[in-house]
DNA sequence: GAGTGGTCTAGACCACTTT
DNA sequence: AAGTGGTCTAGACCACTCG
């Protein structure tokens, strides 16, 4: 398993450059599911490296679920794979061209108003406080998909209501015009039935089986940044999702087993 | 912000003590969102311990979302709050028990079979392999939620049809009799309206709102150990997600910003 | 310039697994 | 006994932020 050298003076770091040729070779298939990865020795011996560097680059891989350790065994290819589109937080346009479909806005209203109470808690801003409302139909491959309701905080993205062009992604705008990220999102969903102005806006029948989501989306210091409803037509939307175990408590080391 | 000395002698590592002290400051509200928590430097010199050490400490607590850090600036408590009950790999029983409900399960059918085409996939074995089916509804509270159906490959685990009592935590069967953990899991979560059987079951009326969950279980070798269909009632299921944006490619160190 | 986190080294001892 | 990952040390240089 020879590896090709490393490029001593780049600016990428040695284990960034190690983790990313393992990953690309797991990706290729010349490491398969299952199989032990080369170990720390073989790679700080291989590479000239100090174990600690050849540490941090398996570390990393099985950070990002790609490997699994065992004391006293190997680091190993996990079996899963990883590539699919799993739910993140993603904006509708990121989300539906990773699906393959093109993705389109109409916008119903795009305003700067007051916060009602429950936008107001969602967004940790006072109640009344101005917040911009953003109402659009999403559309992927010219089939109405959902109603979406999005509240943002004005004070966050001052300017952003004579900036933005409505029809086009919020998250770009977001990043580009104030290098605002959102990076976690807890959302709750609900499958309830089309009311009347839902079916109409979405074209389908009354009573027809929808998901109702609200969601609150962050940046890394916690700070809410969007708060939103929306509707999703629940005979084109699916929802697919990564479950993991979490550490929470049980992070201590795992003695015994 | 002295920290209390740390037992050199114990088995615990000394990483692992730092943590579980910063953590413990952040959930009593000593560390509050927004404020540094002591830097590698600091923490170094009043515990006496080596920078390396410090910062694995602080390493983890930043992976597992408590903090985050900031290149020259230090390293901040996030206000995301933490403890709340979102969706894991659990089974039913933890859950409801995690929400506070009495968990409760009816048994429909409880018997080995030969796999059909969609089990064989999901779970990576051959068609008509011996696989454990296990039909349950699911009842929180003298309530019943929803109608589960599960499939285990017979070969993970042998003789669990004879030891395991169904009206038990499946999960806990296969932690305690093979080792089994399951860590992650795949699922597609649809939207839908109850059919006559399934309304009769759930004690709701035809045309009911319902969630369908079909999920796939997997250990961390990436094994799939279990396949589970499902039907929700949405009037008394919600699904509480935490989205994040997976790094995937762009792990890599940032530079700029 | 002082303080911060990010990377890296060259060692060390340990617990664990396998042969 | 040999090999593995887990922890730890005592240094080092760097890029970055802030006053």
């Amino acid at each position: 398993m020879a590896l090709p050298p490393l490029d001593r003076h780049s600016v990428v770091p040695l284990y960034y450059q190690i983790q990313q040729r393992l990953l690309q070779q797991i990706r290729s298939g010349a490491l398969k599911g299952g199989e032990p990865v080369p170990s720390e020795q073989e790679i700080s011996a291989q590479l000239g490296v100090s174990r600690m560097t050849a540490r941090q680059a398996l570390k990393s891989l099985c950070d990002l679920g790609f490997t699994y350790s065992q004391r006293g065994k190997g680091t190993f290819v996990s079996g899963i794979k990883l590539e699919k589109d799993f739910r993140q937080v993603l904006s509708f346009t990121e989300e539906m061209k990773a699906r393959g479909s093109k993705p389109r806005s109409k916008v119903l209203a795009f305003e700067v108003i007051p916060a009602a109470d429950d936008v107001a808690e969602a967004l940790h801003v006072r109640t009344q406080e101005k917040v911009i409302s953003l109402q659009r139909i999403r559309i992927a491959n010219a089939l109405p998909m959902g109603v979406e309701h999005s509240y943002l905080p004005l004070q966050l993205c001052p300017g952003l209501f004579e900036a933005f062009d409505p029809q086009t992604s919020l998250y770009r705008a977001l990043s580009e015009l104030y290098g605002i990220r959102l990076i976690v999102a807890d959302e709750v969903v609900e499958a309830g039935l089309a009311g009347a102005e839902e079916a109409k806006l979405l074209k389908v029948s009354k009573g027809s089986p929808v998901f109702l989501f609200t969601r609150t989306s962050y940046v890394q210091s916690g700070q809410p940044v969007e708060y939103v409803r929306s509707v999703y037509r629940a005979d084109r939307y699916k929802i697919v999702n990564r479950l993991t175990r979490l550490h929470s408590e049980l992070l201590a080391p795992v003695r015994l087993v």
